[in-house]
DNA sequence: TATTGTTATACTCTATAACTATA
DNA sequence: TATAGTTATAGAGTATAACAATA
């Protein structure tokens, strides 16, 4: 009676039943991102040595130069002390860059490197090839309304 | 001109431009999981005193009477000594419980307390009502299709 | 030989507080 | 007073290997 269910009612793996979980956002959240992290990590982070937070970084730093680690923060939700050690690391592999802001000396200014622009579109053409390859069971139509509905959900964010 | 962007062309917190994110499924999974765990950790995490991998646990030891720790760890993703580490914790709490297999005594069998099935049913209706507050500028439609988008995405899990 | 579960241990990452410098 | 950034430190969570018991 319980055995014979169809495996959309069962977890992605493990095969338990989930029925409770199936209409909560947070979870179904979860259960996806176990897959785009494996995605990442196989495709890009396990050859560039770079995780999540730090291609992410790249790309935000490179899209917005002279960007601050505050906003950097606020963008990744991402403390204060960690942002400093993320990107304590980033600069020393020459990734990107600080610069002292000469209006407000509190801040720096933050931009990519030669060397971090080629790393972080390295890791893009990775990452959209491998999610094209694994994720091609969507349509072109159903992954454009996945990723404007995933864009509408993260609006809600506190900013 | 590049100052003046649509909302849409920037991160949700920190105002950043971000579209070569854009068509990143792992990004906005990243960024849409920043707003579901807040979430899941105001309305039932901080008051009933449950990480998110422990509320999982619960319910689909409540939907799987009996399920062991192995299948348990292989839905979650999450490690063998780690499973064993929070079920640890959720025992000693009196949520959970242990019972050796007489069949394969390698194996144990778990299942969920009187006390576990509450707090787990509690954990869900806050959560529930949470996501239906917060979420409530996506239509019934909306949220009904990225729930079946997000299912058929994690799908793509390795078993 | 492979699997289940546990222990031990080191490592990564995060959270908090305290501090400096500047606005 | 508030903000940007850093340092120090403790804690949470994860990963790995090694192990015992069983299949």
């Amino acid at each position: 009676m319980t055995e014979r269910r169809t495996s959309k009612e069962l977890t992605p793996a493990g095969r338990l039943a989930e029925a409770g979980l199936h209409e909560i956002i947070g979870y179904q959240i979860a259960q996806a991102s176990i897959v785009t992290l494996t995605v990442f990590q196989r495709a890009a982070g396990a050859a560039l040595e770079l995780r999540p937070v730090e291609y992410t970084m790249l790309v935000l730093v490179n899209e917005n130069p002279g960007g601050t680690a505050a906003r950097l923060a606020r963008a990744l939700a991402v403390s204060a002390p960690n942002i400093t050690m993320w990107l304590d690391k980033l600069q020393r592999r020459g990734l990107v860059r600080r610069e002292a802001s000469e209006t407000d000396r509190r801040t720096q200014h933050l931009y990519i490197t030669d060397k971090g622009r080629k790393v972080a579109e390295e890791a893009t053409r990775r990452v959209v090839e491998a999610e094209r390859h694994v994720f091609s069971h969507l349509s072109m139509g159903e992954r454009a309304i996945l990723l404007e509905l995933l864009r509408k959900l993260a609006l809600k964010r506190a900013d």
